[in-house]
Parts: structure tokens; C-alpha cells; sequence
DNA sequence: GTCTATACGGTGATAGAC
DNA sequence: GTCTATCACCGTATAGAC
């Protein structure tokens, strides 16, 4: 049992450290040494731990999925007005979900994952998971709103997950690019709902 | 002259192997010393060319965006219907615009500039001149087609570079994500212009 | 079973010969 | 300008200590 637990300890420590590593300086400009002698081990425990250098960033990528689904269905559940949640939903998008050091590692590693099979299967299991979160989230909401998708919801969910990245991408390089973006083309993406339509 | 044409076609030459390779295996996959042996050369051709392997691979993604550039400009000027142009750059916009192997290059390149301030700024130049030109061709566009954009045309043209960059990195990973997002999110962002306002 | 120590192949980069 | 030799560093694999 003691065994157990402090194993999870290194596990976790190491998470925690790579993570940092991982966001600050990317995927290639981290080495796994300078990582296991950070938390206070040698490389090997590193190896121990995970198959390698993928699989450590991957459970780095999983912590923080966990984390910013939490966050956003915290939102989404909030005992408000729609427009509040709304509101919440938007003022986060622009730095928690568009946070250009997590987007770029996200994007970073998906490159990554052109040599690995492994990766990318993983990879799209969890992309396809997302887009179905959000999908979900658009539907519920536009519902409780009267609104309309002016383009099929799994279009929109496919759209904003490609947006999200690739802003947050430009904004890692270029800190002019405007975070607004975001939430300005959703709010483009929908109208207000016609209750009764003329002609059909 | 014989030597700076000499010269001039060695740098082409290892361009050309070069853009081949990082289309193919990616940045990091790819290494200097097999790029200059299938170019017939040897390591040291490439650093007396390039400053190193930033600046070869930037070179090889300004003559890709010459090329694309190229293209978008030749199918906005076919002197054809609107229609008849708009059609040809969204059939366009799925293969040329999307090619995941060119837009995991372009985003996988995007994160090693973040340990180098020279790309980084070099980068930012770059996507600064393509949203201004993609601005141009939309404004052109809806003015001609009696259209407008449901939200300003500059966010349209962040969100449609960043857009592609996302869908692309989707898409090098997932075949089945639609290339079609793309062009149906543009259509969900512009609308009918209102030739006579009524309140306003 | 975990972690340390060490070694191996390969990479980007540099210095010097031609 | 190009090539050869060399260096420092990294991810990975393995052997052995506890």
C-alpha cells in the first residue's frame, strides 16, 4: 500500500513538474533529465513511470483536459441567467480556454504525433470527445436562448475547436492578435431563433 | 557570375529536398544531414546557405506561401462570374488551403519560435501580410457580391487564418474531420447586405 | 518493482582543411 | 563554399543497487 502510494507521489510529482516545463518551454525544448532531476530523480524514474517522452506529455495533456473541462461545465452549471452564464462562458474563453501556452503545446504535440501511431489515435479519441462536450454545451444552450446555428452544430463544435487552437497559436507568436476573436465569431454564428417560420 | 549561379541553384536545390522532407516527416523529423545527402551535398552546404535549420525551414515556407499566394490571387482574378470564382476558391479551399501535411509544418514550425526570438519575429510579419491580404479579398468580395460580414472583416480574417491552421492540425491527425468547415463557416459569417436600412 | 548509473545512436552546430 | 572531424546534448535502453 505504502508502495502504491508513493509511487503515485512520483508519478504525480513528475506530472507537475513536466507540465510546467512542457508550457513554458514547448514540447522539443523540454528534456526529460532536466524534468526528473527538477522533481528530484534521475532520468530512469522518468522511464519507470511512462513508456517515454509521448506518454509523459500526454498524461501532462490529460491533467490539464480534466482541468478545463471542470472549469467549463462549472460554468455551464452555474445557478444564473443564461445571459450570465453566457457572459462567464465568453470572459473565460479569452484566457483560460485561448491560454497561448497550453494551446501551443496542444499544437505542438498533435505534430508530434505524425510519427507516432499511438499518439494519434489517442489523440483523435479525445478530440472527438471534446467536439461531442461542445457540441452538447451549443445545443443545450442555444435552446434555452431561442437561438439558431446559422451552420450545422458539429460544424460549429468542429469549428471552434480548430479556432481555438489555431488562435491560440497566432497569439503565442504575435500578442496583438486580438483574444475577442474567439467569442466574436460564435456570437457570429448564431441568430436568433424564428419561431414560426412563413414559407415552411 | 558563374559562382553566384552555382550558388544560387545549391540553395534551391537543398530548398526544394528540404521541402520535401518537412512536408513529409515534419520539422523534427527531419534531419540537416539526410536533407543535404539527397541533395548530393554534404552538412556543411546547408550552414554555408543557411543560418541554420530555422532559416532553411523558413525558406521553405516562403516559397510555399509564394505559391499559395500565388494561386489564391490567380483564382480571385479569373474573369469569370463571382460565383463562378467563389466556387473555384472553396473547391480549392478544401485541398490546397487545408493540406494537412503543409499546415502541421507551418503550426509545428510556429512552436519552435517560441525559443527563438528571430523566427518568432519573422513569423508575426508573415501572418500580419496574409490577414491584411486576406481582408482585402473578402472586402473586394462581399462589396461585389452585395454581401457583408456579420462581424468586422479584420476578426474575419484572424479567425479564418487561424481557421485553417486548426482545421489543418485536425485534420493531419483525424481524416474524418470535414474539410468542408471551412468554407461553411465562412458562408455562416457573411449575410445579404441590407441596401436600405430601416432604423438607421 | 523503483530508481540510479551508465552507455549508445543520432542530432544541430562549430572549427578548420582544401 | 564545401567537406571532414568533432563537440555537446538529447531520447532511449540496459544493468544493477535497494
Amino acid at each position: 500500500m505504502s508502495r502504491a502510494e508513493r509511487q503515485r507521489q512520483t508519478r504525480e510529482r513528475l506530472i507537475e513538474v513536466a507540465a510546467q516545463m512542457f508550457l513554458a518551454v514547448g514540447y522539443a525544448g523540454t528534456s526529460l533529465d532536466k524534468v526528473a532531476v527538477e522533481a528530484g530523480f534521475s532520468k530512469g524514474a522518468v522511464y519507470s513511470n511512462f513508456a517515454g517522452k509521448e506518454e509523459l506529455c500526454m498524461a501532462v495533456l490529460d491533467t490539464i483536459h480534466a482541468e478545463k473541462i471542470r472549469l467549463v461545465q462549472a460554468v455551464f452549471s452555474e445557478d444564473t441567467s443564461l445571459d450570465s452564464r453566457l457572459k462567464s462562458f465568453v470572459e473565460w474563453s479569452r484566457t483560460g480556454l485561448g491560454e497561448p501556452q497550453w494551446t501551443a503545446l496542444e499544437v505542438e504535440f498533435a505534430a508530434v504525433a505524425r510519427h507516432n501511431p499511438w499518439v494519434a489515435s489517442e489523440l483523435v479519441k479525445r478530440h472527438r470527445e471534446i467536439r461531442r462536450l461542445i457540441g452538447q454545451l451549443i445545443s443545450a444552450t442555444i435552446e434555452e436562448a431561442d437561438l439558431e446555428t446559422t451552420i450545422p452544430v458539429e460544424h460549429v463544435a468542429t469549428a471552434l475547436l480548430a479556432l481555438g487552437a489555431g488562435l491560440g497559436g497566432l497569439r503565442a507568436l504575435d500578442p496583438k492578435v486580438d483574444p475577442d476573436v474567439f467569442g466574436v465569431v460564435l456570437a457570429g454564428l448564431v441568430r436568433p431563433r424564428r419561431e414560426a417560420r412563413d414559407g415552411e
